[in-house]
DNA sequence: ATAATGACTATAATACTATAACGGTCAATT
DNA sequence: AATTGACCGTTATAGTATTATAGTCATTAT
C-alpha cells in the first residue's frame, strides 16, 4: 500500500513531464492528478529534482531492457548496435517524455534537465562501451578504448539519424546500419 | 576611396561582433568606431544583417586561404585534413569573432547568428567534400558519398576537439590524427 | 550633382513594479 | 504514524513606463 501511493506519484509526474514538461509541472498538479495532498509527495520525495531523477532511473531501467531486448547473440556486433539504438530511439519516440524534456532544454534550457538527460546519453554510451568490451573480447573488434569508441559510435548514430536529417533526407535503419560498418568497421580507406 | 569608407565600416563591425557579439553591437557604435555617420553605413549595407554576411564571408575566405595553407601535397588525406582543420580551429582562436558569436547562441540564440554559423560549418564541409573527391580519385579513399563522408568527418573532428574534453581530457593534435585514422580510415573490424 | 550626415520615428527591448504562482513546511487531522 | 492543505518566503509572471535601437530622410557639405 505504501508502495501504490508512491508509484500513484510516479506515474502522475510521468505523465504531466510528459506532457508539459518540467518547469510548467507544478507540484500541486502532481498531487492533484496522483489524488494525494501536495504534503504526501514529500514524504516519499525530498523535493520536486527527486522525483524527476526517480522518474529517470526508472525510465533508464526500462530503456536498458528495450535495448537487451533487441540483441540477438548470433548476429554482428554492428547489427545488433543498430538493433538497440533504433529499439532506444523508438521507446523514446513512443513514451513522450524524452521528446518534451528536449524540447524543454533546446528553448528554456533548464538545468536539471539538462543534467539528467546527461545522464540518459552517459547511460547510453555505457551500455554501448560493455558491447564494444565484449566485441573486442571475442575477437569481432580491434583493440581499442571501449569508453572513447562507445562515444563516437553514439554521437555518430545521432548524427546519422538526426542531424543529417535536417540539411538532406532521412535515412532508414539499413542505410544507418550500412554506413556505421563502412565508416566505422571496415574503414574507407585503402590498402596500397 | 569609396571602398575605404566600406572598409572603415567593415574592420569597426567585426571588431564590435568580436567584443561584444551580434546582438549587443549597435549601429550607432559601429558608425562612431568607423568614424563615419550612421547613414553611410546604409550606402554600403542594406541592414545590419547584411554587414554581419560581408563579414562572415570575408571571414570564409580567409579560413580557405588558411585550410589551403595548411595542406602539403605529398601527405596523406587523413594528415592534411587534420592539419587543416587544426589550422581553421586555431585561427577562430586567434580572432575572436567566432568564438564570441558561438557564445552568443548558445546563451541568447539570436536567429541571423545561428544562421551565419551554419552557412561557416557548411563552407567548412564543402571543403573537405572537395578534399575527399580528390582522395577517391587518386584512390586513396574508397568510393563513397564525399558529401556525407565529409558531414560525418567534420562532426566526429569536433567530437573529439570539443566535447570529448567536457568529460574528459583535451586530445593534442597527433591523438586526434590518429584517432580519425583508425575509426574513419582503417576501420575497428577484424576481417575474419 | 553626389555623398555624407545625424536628428527623427516607429518599433522593440529593457527596467520597474505589483501581483500571482511556486516549492517546500508543518500544525492540525485522520 | 501517515496524510493533509493552509501557509510562508521566494521566485516567476504580467503589465506598463521608459529607454534604446534599426533604419529613414531632409539638410548640409563637398
Amino acid at each position: 500500500m505504501i508502495q501504490d501511493k508512491k508509484l500513484n506519484i510516479i506515474n502522475a509526474a510521468m505523465k504531466s513531464f510528459s506532457h508539459f514538461g518540467y518547469k510548467a509541472t507544478t507540484m500541486d498538479q502532481i498531487a492533484k492528478i496522483a489524488q494525494v495532498g501536495k504534503g504526501t509527495i514529500y514524504t516519499y520525495f525530498s523535493s520536486k529534482e527527486d522525483v524527476l531523477n526517480e522518474i529517470i532511473k526508472l525510465y533508464v531501467n526500462e530503456m536498458r531492457q528495450v535495448a537487451r531486448g533487441a540483441i540477438i547473440q548470433e548476429d554482428s556486433f554492428v547489427k545488433n548496435f543498430n538493433a538497440a539504438l533504433h529499439a532506444i530511439t523508438k521507446f523514446q519516440e513512443e513514451h513522450e517524455l524524452m521528446i518534451k524534456l528536449s524540447q524543454e532544454v533546446k528553448d528554456m534550457g533548464t538545468p536539471e534537465v539538462i543534467e539528467v538527460l546527461q545522464e540518459v546519453e552517459d547511460e547510453i554510451c555505457e551500455f554501448i562501451e560493455m558491447k564494444i568490451t565484449a566485441a573486442i573480447q571475442r575477437g569481432e573488434l580491434q583493440k581499442c578504448d571501449p569508453k572513447m569508441t562507445a562515444f563516437l559510435m553514439f554521437k555518430m548514430y545521432i548524427n546519422l539519424v538526426n542531424d543529417w536529417k535536417e540539411r538532406h533526407q532521412a535515412l532508414d535503419q539499413d542505410e544507418i546500419t550500412g554506413f556505421i560498418k563502412m565508416y566505422f568497421i571496415e574503414g574507407i580507406g585503402n590498402k596500397k
